[in-house]
DNA sequence: ATATAATTTTAGGCTAATCTAAAAAATATA
DNA sequence: TATATTTTTTAGATTAGCCTAAAATTATAT
């Protein structure tokens, strides 16, 4: 019954764990070969594979589900992830916008016994460095609530960046030129019409922001 | 010039540089084969492979041996499997019979800066839980000197454990039972005739060892 | 409802890494 | 030296994961 489960099947579950969670149901092919960068027959073969395993549910023509075993694994593999994104900050003192690459590989170390301890190593935090929450070892997470995009405030209000929707480097980089961190608190002065960017004040100081960035800063309003 | 290495190259580079520390010269396939628990004709099949990347020089039926290149690239993986099994130990407290498995996954994450971040971070180490040395970035390695197999110190003979030539879990939970880990005092007290057996004082007391455990102490005299 | 467009699957191939079996070369033995 | 044995290489398959191109299916627009 117990299947071995390698980096690429990891791969794919975790893609589809994420492209699920914009609640539409059924992960299209089309969007698990964007997400990967690969195509969609190379897709549809994995998708047979991950089935016939018991880790999603397939319907052909109509995209896959995960199971609650292949959601087990998409989760196992996320706390991985985000637990190792956590050592190389914490411990190493990588900054933020260098560490997704790494545990990238570093997510596909096989050995519970490992993340179990690295996680009480690193004192159980519940974020990653990028405000993402870290699933427990029973695939738990906390889904966080009281959260939207800044640019889904309204005019005036005040919140505090917790999140951040786009983990690249060169966006994390471009955050930092803004002042722009994780616990940052940002009041939303004005939104133009024209090209949707946003007039916010953080630290006192007043910029200006694409509406680009702020579709992809989480944050929780005071 | 710059080709991409990946972790079954690393892994048959590895193999061969540790085949090549018993001065032979030419590294036969079938030695490698056997180290790496695979075929013959898969060996040759990637001799060529190396040799196309210059990694190894290769003369069809006399084996093989590493090139300064190939050297390097075993060396740094050598150089990563052994900060690895540092960190696992001191920092994820995990026992010197648990960390070589996990280690050898670890070894083939590819980032230079982890790996020279890591080694700050473990204090630059010179010598991993089984006391093998670990090569620095440049791939220098120190040759232990002064040291020798415990089978081959001369009877009444002090000596110290500073090496095991089997990282095995089983050996070294075998050397447990016998009181013996890195640092222990070792007193040679007989060799017998008739199985090769060893009498021993360790803490002041005396136990019986194998000559199979004997090949496998590296110790330096006192 | 029909035609067109978009998506998805299938068919057939490619590469890396492995295998077994047969052939070739080197080594050991008589 | 000639023969037997061992080692190594080659030939031909297999598998996972990917690809392109063509066919099938579903979705959209008149
Ligand atoms: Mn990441
Ligand atoms: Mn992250
Ligand atoms: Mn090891
Ligand atoms: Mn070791």
């Amino acid at each position: 019954m117990r299947h071995f489960i390698n980096h690429t099947e990891e791969n794919y579950l975790k893609a589809i764990y994420s492209l699920s969670q914009k609640p539409n149901q059924g992960v299209s092919t089309n969007a698990i070969a964007k997400s990967l960068d690969t195509k969609a027959s190379s897709v549809t073969d994995m998708m047979q594979k991950l089935a016939e395993k018991g880790l999603v549910s397939y319907k052909k023509y109509y995209g896959v589900q995960l199971t609650s075993s292949g959601q087990l694994i998409a989760l196992n593999t996320i706390r991985k992830h985000r637990l190792w994104e956590v050592f190389l900050v914490d411990k190493l003192s990588f900054n933020w916008d260098e560490v997704h690459e790494i545990a990238e590989q570093l997510e596909h170390i096989q050995s519970s016994e490992l993340t179990n301890r690295l996680d009480i190593f690193l004192g159980n935090p519940k974020f990653d460095p990028h405000g993402d929450p870290i699933p427990n070892s029973q695939g738990e997470i906390e889904n966080y609530h009281d959260t939207l995009l800044l640019s889904e405030l309204e005019i005036g209000a005040f919140c505090t960046l917790v999140g951040v929707a786009d983990s690249s480097s060169v966006f994390l980089k471009h955050l930092e030129k803004s002042q722009l961190k994780l616990g940052s608190e940002i009041r939303l002065i004005n939104v133009f019409e024209y090209d949707r960017s946003l007039s916010i004040e953080v630290a006192n100081i007043q910029r200006s922001i694409s509406n680009r960035v702020a579709d992809n800063l989480i944050v929780k309003p005071l």
